[in-house]
DNA sequence: AATTTTTTACGACACTTGTCGTAGAAAAAC
DNA sequence: GTTTTTCTACGACAAGTGTCGTAAAAAATT
């Protein structure tokens, strides 16, 4: 039985991810544009990374022709869990509330959201 | 005049200010001690990991007799809000209100922050 | 004063991260 | 079937991180 990994992405592999999260099996190129398009980056900077990736089991790949197609192991939800716990957890003395707080203070929540978190809310207290 | 930097502490970094921001000029034996009760490390890795903070600007101290007393140069909610920004950002696409679901979905939220958020968004409305 | 305990100052090391450059294999174009 | 263009595999490197060990200065104990 292989153990789920508990994978803590650096900064730069999560910008891979994300772009992998978004189109499933895609080749380097592919990322590298995607990269490219935020901000200067070397191609092979980004195979690189993405090779150690797959060391990591953080990226599976298979053969397509000539080139490899990646595709991200962890899922989106799981990694977003894991990154928000930590900061919790060392940032906010756990709690994940001060958190929240923290950053909806910050900013420009929209109306949607705000609606969204209202019904968030209402469904906490039902189940009280 | 003096740029006030951006500091995007490390993880033992972190634990350090943590330590410092509740109690605010100490040694390093008493962080020291701090961390111990946490985790097994070394006396001068606390101190050694101090002293680069000191080189860093991240901290100040100053001789109280045979000892140095040290103290957080950033404030804590600053330290917070450069952390949860990044993490909003990288990993949520920007969206804090995505963050924030996340993080209350996972949690044991308890009464009071229940009142706490939903006073907050009472505040919403009315300023809308 | 001699010894022990506290603290500090450094140097070192293995690892990780972010970044490339070079070289060669594989396809595609000529 | 050469010459290009694509891609991959590696090796390298500087910085930063987490961790200690050693050694010397400073105080406190004996």
């Amino acid at each position: 039985m292989t153990k789920p990994k508990r994978f803590e992405p650096s900064d730069a592999e999560l910008e891979i991810l994300q772009v992998l999260w978004q189109q499933q099996p895609v080749s380097v190129k592919v990322v590298h544009e995607a990269l490219q398009a935020k901000r200067e980056v070397g191609y092979t900077t980004t195979l690189k990374q993405m090779q150690r990736m797959l060391d990591k089991g953080m990226v599976k790949r298979n053969k397509e022709g000539k080139t490899h197609l990646y595709a991200a192991v962890p899922q989106q939800s799981d990694i977003q869990q894991t990154l928000t716990s930590k900061l919790v957890d060392k940032a906010f003395s756990g709690s994940a509330m001060k958190m929240v707080m923290h950053a909806l203070g910050q900013g420009n929540t929209s109306e949607q959201e705000l609606a969204a978190l209202q019904q968030w809310l209402d469904q906490q207290k039902e189940d009280k």
